[in-house]
DNA sequence: CTGAAAGCGCTTACAG
DNA sequence: CTGAAAGCGCTTACAG
């Protein structure tokens, strides 16, 4: 059923390698040559197999997608989905398709990534952020396999990373709400042992001191970047003894639970309580009122990972790691402005 | 550098066939052979490489992930997104990893998707909806390859398909509208070309005649499931001569925009127009008043999707299509109810 | 410019 | 219970 090069080469009288050469497009074959094969590769519809090739050569023209830390958690996070779109459409103009590693599979106690890569073979590999990261991926990183981490800095031979400025992502925030008046700023961090929350707190903390500005220390809460511990740290700052007149909350997810906690205070917003958020999610233009937020360039990031990861397998690059700059989206819950952007 | 089953085999002094068969769980091999191999298996923490095990076996352990329609056009559609999310904790479950296909790679004029599935030797496919599905597709689904669509009826010998029972939407919200005494109730559709869009349509309709409530051309109206058609959509039947009181719109995205454009002429919701939406996205929770919606089930979509295609890869179902209950979820937007579900 | 031959790393009848 | 050998479908020096 299944058509292969050995056909190919009897029907056009050939040899089996002279078939492979103008598959792969070597200058030393005869036009005429050339052309006959291509004819009947044509008619036949004949595509070379994958497995065989890459076992030939080494190259699979494959690169691993994995979700570090919880297993499978955040396939559908609505960030980094946002990343890998855009990932996927760069790295697949490159000749690339993409391998979702299923987190389930090898879990024998470890999932070991390094072992699955190797076995498909994969020419890199995209690693997304998460909790908890298992030391399958330090592993990873370290190997002789391309790597690039999304707001997971990989600093093995063969790795990189790109993410947000985050630290510049926290000195907007604070800023627009400095110039709009606001000296009393608190702040929403994600799990104290996520790198990114805390970067975006050593960004607070520092623009508070730039402006001048006290730090309280129960003005820092934590959550875990989810809808419900937004609302639960609200609640805590709320029940303090001082309440602050604004709140820069280090996911948009966790400033839509502060708004609903605000809300059930009977609180407004921007008047009693202006609130920024940080991501740009799409439901951001939904909430009433519209969330003021800092924006990630995921387009950005995705297509840069992308090129990264390129020259990484490539081997064609000094490049690192890269800071994407953040953007303030301003909205309608600090109170400056109550349309669209 | 790479260790292959030939080390392994004289490390442990027997032959590669013995290793295979140890690997592959044979029972024909003795306990002490096998004992004295998979211990150093385990010490050198050897693999069996992918490209070499199918290619011998034909059997590759992965599923390939179509977006029909539109190149690269929804990786990240709200919808879709759960769906898949689901189908691959499932089909991880089985063992299987999940690749998707970039469309931009063979992109020389036409993206041939039956010899992508042959190259890489995928065991199955799902394949996603979109608009203006191509040839390539309905070639692809009357091979050999076992497919299952999502929203797309597949009809070949070797293919399936799940969806929402979408006429049953429908009836569930025109039901829970006509409950709440409304009469004049209109329609925003997909695009005309929407099978999806299509039969929550002739649900509508069949549901308006089983209350016995006179049909209105000038009520249905088209869009193309995006927020903004919803809103043009919505202004057109603000402008008629009469104007419906309630609204049931075939998408999430479409009832969004339809409210943005109540509210520009100065209309309350649910008092001057209730609305109803379909999909139960997550931002329906956060529009004001909250959406109430036709909730498609994805997780269990996306799980079914993956048994059904289970099955059709080992040749074991007659079942080839199946339909899965929508849930009306009550919220504020049709006034009986302001709080969450 | 073309082809014979060995090799990539596994599996699978088959013989013993 | 074990192994020799052929095969999966391609590529790549190498020789001519």
């Amino acid at each position: 059923m299944k058509i292969t090069i050995k056909e190919i080469a009897e029907m056009a009288g050939v040899s089996r390698a002279t078939v492979s050469k103008i598959l792969n497009d070597y200058e030393d074959v005869s036009e005429s040559t050339r052309k006959k094969v291509m004819d009947i590769i044509e008619q036949t519809g004949y595509r070379p197999t994958y497995t065989a090739h890459t076992l030939a050569t080494k190259k699979s023209n494959l690169i691993g997608v994995i979700y570090a830390g919880k297993i499978n958690a955040s396939f559908n996070h609505p960030f980094f989905i946002e990343v890998v779109n855009s990932f996927k459409k760069t790295i697949g103009g490159l000749g690339y398709d993409l391998l979702f590693f299923s987190n389930e599979k090898f879990t024998k106690g470890e999932e070991d990534y390094l072992a699955r890569c190797r076995y498909y073979q994969v020419d890199g590999c995209i690693l997304i952020n998460g909790d908890d990261i298992q030391s399958s991926i330090l592993e990873l990183e370290q190997s002789e396999i391309p790597c690039i981490g999304v707001d997971l800095q990989l600093t093995g031979e063969n790795s990189g990373y790109i993410m947000t400025d985050n630290h510049k992502a926290s000195a907007k925030a604070v800023e627009h709400l400095y110039l709009l008046g606001h000296r009393d700023i608190a702040y929403i961090s994600g799990t104290p042992s996520s790198t990114i929350g805390n970067i975006r707190k050593e960004g607070y903390i520092h623009s508070l001191q730039t402006y001048g500005i006290p730090q309280r220390e129960e003005w820092i809460t934590y959550g875990d970047f989810y809808e419900e511990s937004g609302y639960r740290a609200m609640q805590q700052l709320l029940q303090g003894e001082r309440v602050p007149t604004a709140v820069f909350a280090a996911s948009d997810q966790m400033a839509f639970g502060a708004i609903r906690a605000i809300r059930e205070k009977g609180l407004s917003i921007p008047q009693d309580i202006a609130i920024i958020g940080c991501d740009d999610l799409d439901a951001c233009r939904y909430v009433d009122p519209p969330l003021t937020t800092v924006r990630q360039d995921k387009a950005r990031i995705g297509k840069l990972a992308a090129r990264l990861l390129e020259d990484l397998i490539n081997g064609e690059t000094k490049v690192r790691s890269l800071m994407v700059e953040p953007e303030l989206i301003v909205r309608g819950s600090c109170g400056e402005n109550s349309g669209e952007e």
